[in-house]
This record gives C-alpha cells, sequence and structure tokens, in this order.
DNA sequence: TAGATTGTTAATCGATTAACAATC
DNA sequence: TAGATTGTTAATCGATTAACAATC
C-alpha cells in the first residue's frame, strides 16, 4: 500500500461538498463562481476554499473566478467520480433498504452492484428492485463484479465478519453504520456513520453553561 | 448562547466511543481497565485517551487503571446522555423508518418522543409503533414535548424549511441527514451525516497512487 | 488602466504526541 | 518497596487564517 495522502482529510472532506454546491449552480444556470460565493454556499470560508484547491492545483483565474461546469468535473476527477462505481450493500434490513432507496448515489456515479444478507427469509428476494444474495456469497460474486468499496448497513455483532470477506473479496474501502471499530489490514481504509456518536455530540454542546 | 467549548471537537466525538466500549466491558464483567487496554479496544491511543478525560478532571487511579463502571457513568454524566431526552424526528419515510427501528437509542438514553411527516398518505398513520404527525404541528406538539434535538431525514428541499419550525419549536441541536447546508440561528448547532461525502473521501483514497 | 479575485506565503491557532513526575 | 499507570507538561505536528503579490 502507498503512503497516507498529503492532503489533509478535512480538506478532502470538503471538496465532496464543493461538487454538490457546484452541481447546484450549474443546474441553476451559472458560469462562473467566485470563492467569496462559495463561502456564502457552502459555509467554508473563501480562503479555505482557494487553500483546499490549491492542494490539487490552480482552478481558477484571478480577476475572475472558476468556471462552474469545469471546476467541478475537475474535482470530480480528483474524487474519481467521474467513472461510475461499483459498490457492495450488505444488509437488506432497515437501514440497507434505505440506503439503497437513496435518491443521489447517480450523481457521484456509485452504482449499487449487489446486496447481500444473511437471512434465508431475505436471500433470493428483492429489496427495491435488487436481488439479495447470500452474505456468504461476497468473495465468489465479487470476483465477478470487482467492485473495491463495501457498505456495512448490518447489526454489530456482524460486522467485523462481514469487514472480513469484503476484505477478502478484494474491497479496499468500507464504510461502516455499526457501531464497532473494524480491524482491517493496512491500507484498507474506513470510514466510520454514527448517528448516536452526533447525538451524544449535540448532547453536551447544548447543554454546555 | 454560550462562548464556544473549550473542549477539542475531536475529543468530544471521542468521547462517545470511549462510552461504548465500556458498555461492552461492563456487559463482559471487566472491573477495571487500563488507557493501554482503551487503546487496543478504541483504536485511540493511550496518550490521547487520557488526554482527552484531563480536559474535564480526574477519573482513574495511578498504577491501578480506570473502574469501568465509574468512568462510564461519569462520561455519561459529562454528555449529558444519563437522563432520558426526547428527540423529534422528522420524515418517517425509508430513512426515518430505519433511523426510528435502530437498536440502541436506549443505550445512550435518547428517547423518539414524535415522529413528524408532511405527506398526507403518513400523517396519522403509523410507523414502527409510533405515530406520525403533521410537520405543520411541531412548534405545537414541541410546546408539550420540550425536546431540543431533531433528527432531519427528509427531502433535500425540504431541510430547511423542516429546520426553521424545528428552531422556532426551541430545538438547539439539529442532525442533518439531507445534503443541505442548514442556515440556522447562531446557537443552534447542526451535525452533519452524509454517507455519500464519505463514499466521496473513500473513492478519494482507495485510488491515490 | 482600474478593479477584482486568485494562488500562495507566513503567521496563527489548535490538536496530537511523547515524556515523565506523581502516586497508587 | 518495586512495578504500574495515571495526569500533565512541553514539544511537535498539522490545519486554518490573514495578508498580499500576481494577474486577469
Amino acid at each position: 500500500m502507498t503512503r497516507a495522502s498529503r492532503i489533509p482529510l478535512p480538506a478532502l472532506e470538503r471538496l465532496s461538498t464543493y461538487v454538490r454546491s457546484l452541481m447546484e449552480l450549474k443546474s441553476a444556470g451559472k458560469q462562473t463562481v467566485s470563492s467569496r460565493e462559495m463561502e456564502e454556499l457552502t459555509g467554508v470560508t473563501a480562503a479555505q476554499f482557494r487553500k483546499d484547491l490549491s492542494y490539487f492545483g490552480e482552478f481558477g483565474r484571478r480577476g475572475v473566478g472558476y468556471n462552474v461546469c469545469d471546476l467541478q468535473s475537475r474535482i470530480a476527477a480528483l474524487l474519481r467520480i467521474e467513472a461510475e462505481q461499483p459498490v457492495l450493500m450488505v444488509g437488506a434490513g432497515n437501514l440497507g433498504s434505505a440506503l439503497i432507496a437513496y435518491p443521489g448515489w447517480n450523481a457521484y456515479r456509485f452504482r449499487i452492484a449487489a446486496v447481500f444478507d444473511n437471512d434465508p427469509q431475505k436471500i433470493g428476494g428483492e429489496v427495491r428492485g435488487l436481488h439479495v444474495y447470500d452474505a456468504g456469497r461476497i468473495v465468489e460474486l465479487n470476483a465477478e463484479i470487482g467492485s473495491q468499496i463495501g457498505l456495512l448497513a448490518v447489526p454489530a455483532p456482524a460486522a467485523q465478519g462481514v469487514a472480513g470477506a469484503l476484505v477478502e473479496a478484494g474491497v479496499t474501502g468500507l464504510v461502516n453504520f455499526a457501531p464497532v471499530k473494524l480491524d482491517t489490514p493496512p491500507g484498507v481504509r474506513v470510514r466510520q456513520i454514527s448517528f448516536l456518536r452526533e447525538l451524544a455530540v449535540l448532547s453536551y454542546l447544548i447543554h454546555q453553561d
């Protein structure tokens, strides 16, 4: 595996926000945007915005601003979300189903290539038009699909096992919704999502004196 | 409103992880834990763990470690998650329903006090045993409930309007699942959750050379 | 040209890490 | 006491902010 990115992680996270706002500007027919206007839209300061872009190169014209279309496609290219990417969804329960139904996958060119579950009641059935496969077949089926990204929408006790299978199947990036720390080999990236943690943080912040 | 916390936000986010691990240790019957063992469990270094706690006071005994039960309840008290807190869920669609069904609310002592939607098909009905109210009644009903926390599981175009209603109803903390920047008055805290952003970040990280 | 806005440098700020004295 | 582990200080590291020269 390669050494960690020189790009600050917070900067990387903001890039995705920029893409979203640029898409909206494009839909609205706007052709040019300044860092000041981006601050208005995203809440990220103009200086921060320009600094974030500077890690990757030059994207604007002094005195003029940024071309909306061009900037959007260049950031999308940096994030590698210009070409369609297959992702594996593990867990066809409430959360998995809700995620599958989420509109917006396509805006970022992600495509759910397969859905897995270990519940015999669900295996062989469909969730929102997608076939549900036996989680035991992750390695086998991803040999065909070649996905590098997996989403874990399974109960906490199952998460580590599923993560192992996904990694064995060649996945190198995981989004984990289960409240467990996943042990993964070096080179595998895990992003954790936990709304209970967000609630706990809020709980502290709103009760401060 | 009050000035921002002196506690680093990353430290605050980690506290919730500590609570979770301590709950597990308690269930496993463990009575004492060292910062080194916590590192093993959470992935947060022992030094970081001790430093995080030091913002709040002293929690352990030198040469011995931390009492599991005691530490858990003291961190829970810091986060204000020892007493039950009512939360408002807005959006009874796929995501809202999945969140409602999520096990674990209770471990952090959150209780969904009311569910709202603006779809006439859903209003008056039930979602997983909870009554669905007209989103137009948020202010009215929260006068009774007195919740300070709201979750937004609504489509992006509806989010800003709902946020306004929640704030008017007295909510000071929001967890927003919609991919929009919410404009809120000073003093209202917003935590954003976006799995598409997580996917975009992963996309960059796994494709690095 | 004059006005606007970028890209970049330097200064500031804040968080993490390492080391160790305190103390159980 | 000797060994272990905390709480805290100081050093390091990294990100953000402010300022401005470059340039459209």
